[in-house]
DNA sequence: TTGTGTTTTACGACCTCC
DNA sequence: GGAGGTCGTAAAACACAA
């Protein structure tokens, strides 16, 4: 449940769970970093202050931001379950503590690659003994799918998921760049980052259409048309973007008025130009 | 302990945009 | 054609009641 699970409830519940079994500390394992090229995202003013330290997030996530906080990254483990994936054989865990050293709050410089030498920590990961496996994908007689041998899925560790979540919280749609720079950064493909955004805004739709079946006392399918096609839930659509930036999202998460730069292919030209 | 429901990764199909 | 989007779904991981 996890990070974002978490985010919607009390931090509290977080130090009973299994994932949270942890004496640790807690540590400023990642300070957010200053994400000088969300200029480009179009990051409302005040979050303006959300490469400060991970005390320092924007009005819009007060008390989450503080939340944040009691997260600990949970008991050092010898394996980063998500270290092995067969997007990025050959990855290094690292620890919380060389992690802060090595990006110190607010730096806003991720640390290299190859800087990052130590476990990543998850109670969770510590299931996981090896991961060679991952590197391999074996085929489904039956149904001709690829999927990695024995398991298909990792699990990720807090500490990614709370970074993961941490960006999903500044913006729903990664650039390239963060893409590339969260994924050096967690030890995750670029692949396995933009499929986390992907879920996680899947995720988040669901549980807006929740809510609004909640608020509205109403069966969804009130909402939707004959053929059942239509959601509550405004979709990607280049073409009513700014109807989604506006009515999609409830606060908090905060209104992020994307354009549709953010959207579409233009936006890779727009990063890149950066 | 076990059965069951939920959440989390990962993928394929299909779409739009450039 | 390639990129990334949503949607639906599979299956592992997980939570929790009985």
């Amino acid at each position: 449940m996890y990070v974002g699970y978490l985010l919607d409830k009390e931090a509290s519940m977080y130090p009973g769970s299994v994932r949270c079994n942890n004496s640790q500390p807690v540590q400023n394992f990642v300070s957010t970093p200053s994400y000088s090229d969300y200029m480009g995202y179009h990051h409302v003013p005040s979050m303006d202050n959300h490469g400060q330290s991970s005390g320092a997030w924007g009005s819009h996530y007060g008390t989450q931001r503080e939340d944040w906080n009691t997260y600990g990254p949970g008991p050092s483990s010898t394996v980063n379950a998500a270290q092995i994936n067969g997007s990025s054989p050959g990855q290094v865990s690292y620890n919380s503590a060389d992690y802060s050293s090595l990006n110190p709050a607010g730096s806003g410089v991720l640390p290299p690659v190859g800087t990052i030498s130590t476990e990543q920590i998850s109670p969770t990961s510590q299931r996981h003994s090896s991961y060679e496996w991952m590197r391999k994908t074996v085929q489904s007689t039956s149904t001709g799918k690829t999927r990695t041998r024995e398991k298909y899925r990792v699990v990720y560790t807090d500490h990614q998921r709370l970074e993961l979540e941490k960006e999903f919280h500044y913006n729903r749609y990664i650039t390239i760049r963060r893409k590339s720079e969260l994924a050096a950064n967690l030890r995750l493909s670029e692949r396995q980052v933009k499929i986390w955004f992907q879920n996680r805004r899947a995720k988040e739709r669901k549980l807006m259409k929740k809510k609004m079946t909640h608020f509205d006392g109403t069966s969804l399918g009130s909402m939707q048309s004959d053929s059942g096609s239509v959601s509550p839930i405004p979709v990607h659509n280049p073409q009513t973007h700014s109807e989604m930036s506006s009515s999609l999202f409830p606060p908090p998460p905060p209104p992020l008025p994307m354009t549709s730069l953010q959207h579409n292919g233009n936006l890779q030209q727009v990063v890149a130009s950066q």
